[in-house]
DNA sequence: TAGAAATGACTAATATATCGGTCAAAACTC
DNA sequence: GAGTTTTGACCGATATATTAGTCATTTCTA
C-alpha cells in the first residue's frame, strides 16, 4: 500500500464547482446537445463529461472551462476583450508588489 | 507507442485560465504568502502551484478553486450564500427542461 | 555587499484521472 | 405501448498529472 493521496476541499470550493457543473449541464440542455455530443466535441469520454457536470474536483480545469465556453457559460462575466482587460490590470497590480515575498520576521515558530 | 492523447483548448479558455492563475498569484502576494506556504496549505507540491499560477489547463479544477478561495479570489463574484442562490436557480431552470435531449431529427448523417 | 530566502525550471518515480466499454433504467417519439 | 435514445453508474487498462527533489538565478534583508 504505497501511501494513498487523499485530499479535502472547502465547502465553498465544492459548492462553486457543483454550480459550474450545473451551469454546464444547463447550457448543454438549452442548446439541445446530448452528453455524447458535448463529450465528443470536447474530445473526452462521456464518463468524464458526467464527472464534470457533477462538479468533480478532480477533472482538468481546462476541460471545465472549455466545456463552459462551448455551451455559453461565461467565466468572470467577461468576453474575450474583458478577459484581456482584466489580465492587463492584474499584471499591473502584480508589478506594483515586491517580486519575492519574504518571511524573515522571526519565523513565527510553526503556528497552527 | 500507445496512441498519444493530445488536446487543444480555445484561446478564450487558455486566457481565462491564465487570468485565474494570475489572480491567484496576485492574491497570494497581497497576503504575503510564499509559494511554499500556499502549496503547503493546499497540500500540493510547489511545482504544482507554479503550474496553477501559470494557468496550466491540466491541473485539477478543485485545486484551482481551492487556491482561489484561500487567497480571496471569488468565483462567480459570489460568497457562499450567493453560490447557494445561483445553484438553486440553476436547478430550477434545469427542471424546466426535458430530462433527455433527443436528436431524432433525421440523424444528420455524420456531418464532418 | 554578503547572506539568506524565494523563485524558475527541470526530472524520474508513482499515484491517479481518463478512456472506452458495458449494462440497466429512464424518458422521449411515433 | 413498442421501440429507440439518453442517461446513470460502474470497471480494468493505460496515459498522465503530481510529487519530491535538485540546481541556478533573482531579489530581498541587514
Amino acid at each position: 500500500m504505497p501511501a494513498k493521496r487523499k485530499r479535502t476541499y472547502a465547502r465553498y470550493t465544492l459548492e462553486s464547482l457543483a454550480l459550474l457543473g450545473k451551469m454546464i449541464r444547463l447550457g448543454r440542455k438549452q442548446r439541445k446537445m446530448t452528453e455524447r455530443e458535448l463529450a465528443e466535441r470536447l474530445g473526452v469520454a462521456r464518463s468524464t463529461l458526467q464527472r464534470m457536470e457533477k462538479g468533480d474536483p478532480k477533472v482538468e480545469v481546462g476541460l471545465m472551462f472549455e466545456a463552459a465556453a462551448i455551451v455559453g457559460v461565461k467565466l468572470f462575466d467577461a468576453d474575450e476583450k474583458g478577459i484581456a482587460a482584466l489580465t492587463s490590470r492584474t499584471d499591473d497590480w502584480i508589478a506594483l508588489l515586491p517580486k519575492h515575498v519574504y518571511k524573515t520576521e522571526k519565523r513565527v515558530k510553526d503556528e497552527f
